[in-house]
DNA sequence: CTGTTAGCGCGTTCAC
DNA sequence: GTGAACGCGCTAACAG
């Protein structure tokens, strides 16, 4: 049931003048009479008018609309980064299409399609866990549409990016469990494909080095970060001839999901097993034992990217040249670690 | 750094042929040649071509878009919608802007504004704690644009709405404390606005008054859904002279801060009081005792909010009347309500 | 200060 | 089977 939509030729037929001087009026031209421009906005409230956004892109060659995809927005992280680059991205001016790619790599290569098509102006982005050819990213940096990677970034790909200083969290996170008595430390690994999962993986390894633990390949699993495979391999580390006295996790809904199991057979947290996860997403703080974990600052990686890609969109002529930004971790002491905490 | 883009004009002049001719074999018009579509084909890929979605927008006065928005989506509930109900809309070829009010009024307006100058082919959207007057909305309306509501419907609008029935959910709520012993029940209910927030005080009420129960004031607060304030009136109701011996919440974030508060206060639960919450996040069955809840079929809600919109937009010329799907609810009874569940 | 003209990229008549 | 012309709604350049 669409109706006609009132135009610019509307209200310049109903007034008797030319849809130029309507549209000068209506975006604030100033040599306008100051009568014209009066009974101009004075029709347009009446007639309900609104410009096209449409025509103004098809004009202007932008859409001053950014595109954000990420793998999910169930958990908490990928939300509250979206939150935290729509906010500086707002101010701006800017609009925000949200996608999600579901850890799909066809998903995020159509979704890529659907937003170069819907021509948006920039694009923030975090990758697929399946992810290994980034030609439809580079599609974009063909056009001249900015592209910023956070979080989980290509590193192949010469452009700005945000991330946190993983290899520096993780190495906190496991030298707290060392100092805690802990010594067979195992670690559930992300997809080696990652480059966040390997720098973990780095923290980890030379942490166990500085204090001269070996490390023990039985107790290094990588994963696909489904929270099924993860029930799977912590319930394999436990029933190890040697368990692990601890476990480092490469986010916090894998250490939640290892804390329940644990739990659920009866073993002591920390005493026979302390827990260490990544992120501080907000549930840490509620199951119980309360998770220790290395905090990532999230809104500000959503922040921070909006901000390197509108350094990108400000100069169209002379591409600037592009940036990593990489933001420090903080390690959150709770009960999964020590006793009572 | 823009750059030219590839149009069907390029590739008209480079192969001799007209704009038209290649539009045509570009769209799979069936009176092309065989072999001059081919070759459209061909160089089309090889100059990297990406119709322009914006023009052909405006042409045909639709943009197979369709916003969706929401007060929030850092909780569970509303990604899980949007997830549902993108579902549906990619399968049938739509593609999704979302859009988050954050509980402003203002910028829900201000959203709202947005995604009518982008021209979105229709709108779902779960409107804001504070909003009152949804001329927003209507605007939509008499554009001939569908409107779904979901979750925070306005009674007002003559709109598809997709709801559960929380008046029931509540009811069962209630009821199963008062089953198991319990009788002086408080409830944290929203705010007074929303109408699905009446329907679960509602089915508070009826609850109490079928087993002869009665309601005492002082144990029903209404307030605005934030964490700060729940945890006041959390609080307020154990300092009362007569605390409670349960609690029924408006939704699972405020039952979990009730809770904690709870245990910080050492009172056992559900012996001293039991909490049931509203939603079944996937966070009440991770916490300890695990929380007894009202589920809801949170996909569903926006796959049926989609199939409502689809509906709608199948015959423009004859405007569909509107309808409402309410879908069931069910209760979840864990360890917060049954000892050792 | 205002009107005329052109064109953004495309699909769609209507001729041939 | 193909091409020329038109128009979607708008802004910008140019001419008064």
């Amino acid at each position: 049931m669409q109706q006609h939509l009132t135009t610019i030729i509307d209200i310049a037929r109903q007034l008797g003048i030319s849809k130029s001087t309507v549209s000068r009026a209506l975006t604030g031209h100033p040599n306008v009479n100051t009568k014209t421009r009066q009974r101009v906005l004075e029709l347009a409230e009446q007639l309900d008018y609104q410009r096209n956004q449409l025509a103004i892109s098809l004009l202007t060659n932008q859409t001053r609309t950014i595109g954000i995809m990420v793998p999910e927005f169930i958990s908490f992280f990928f939300p509250k980064v979206i939150i935290g680059a729509q906010e500086v991205l707002a101010e701006a001016g800017y609009n925000v299409v949200i996608c999600h790619s579901n850890e799909s790599y066809e998903t995020e290569v159509a979704n890529a399609k659907a937003l170069l098509a819907s021509r948006v102006d920039g694009l923030i982005v975090s990758h697929t866990k399946e992810t290994r050819n980034f030609d439809h990213f580079r599609v974009f940096q063909r056009r001249g549409i900015p592209v910023v990677f956070f979080n989980r970034v290509c590193e192949d790909m010469n452009v700005s990016k945000v991330t946190v200083n993983d290899y520096d969290g993780a190495f906190q996170a496991v030298e707290h469990l060392i100092q805690t008595g802990k010594r067979r430390i195992a670690h559930l690994a992300g997809p080696d494909s990652l480059p966040n999962s390997r720098n973990r993986l780095n923290g980890y390894r030379d942490a166990l080095r500085k204090y001269g633990i070996d490390e023990e390949p039985e107790l290094i699993i990588s994963y696909d970060l489904t929270l099924e495979k993860a029930n799977i391999y912590v319930n394999h580390l436990l029933n190890l001839p040697q368990p692990p006295d601890a476990l480092f996790t490469i986010n916090d809904p894998t250490a939640i999901e290892a804390l329940q199991v644990i739990k659920n057979r009866g073993l002591r947290i920390p005493d026979d097993i302390a827990i260490v996860g990544f992120s501080n997403d907000p549930i840490s703080a509620l199951v119980e034992p309360g998770l220790t974990t290395v905090a990532q600052p999230i809104s500000e990686i959503g922040q921070q990217s909006a901000h390197l890609l509108m350094e990108q969109l400000a100069d169209k002529e002379q591409m600037k040249p592009a940036r990593t930004v990489v933001l420090e971790t903080q390690l959150i002491v709770r009960g999964s670690t020590v006793q009572g905490k």
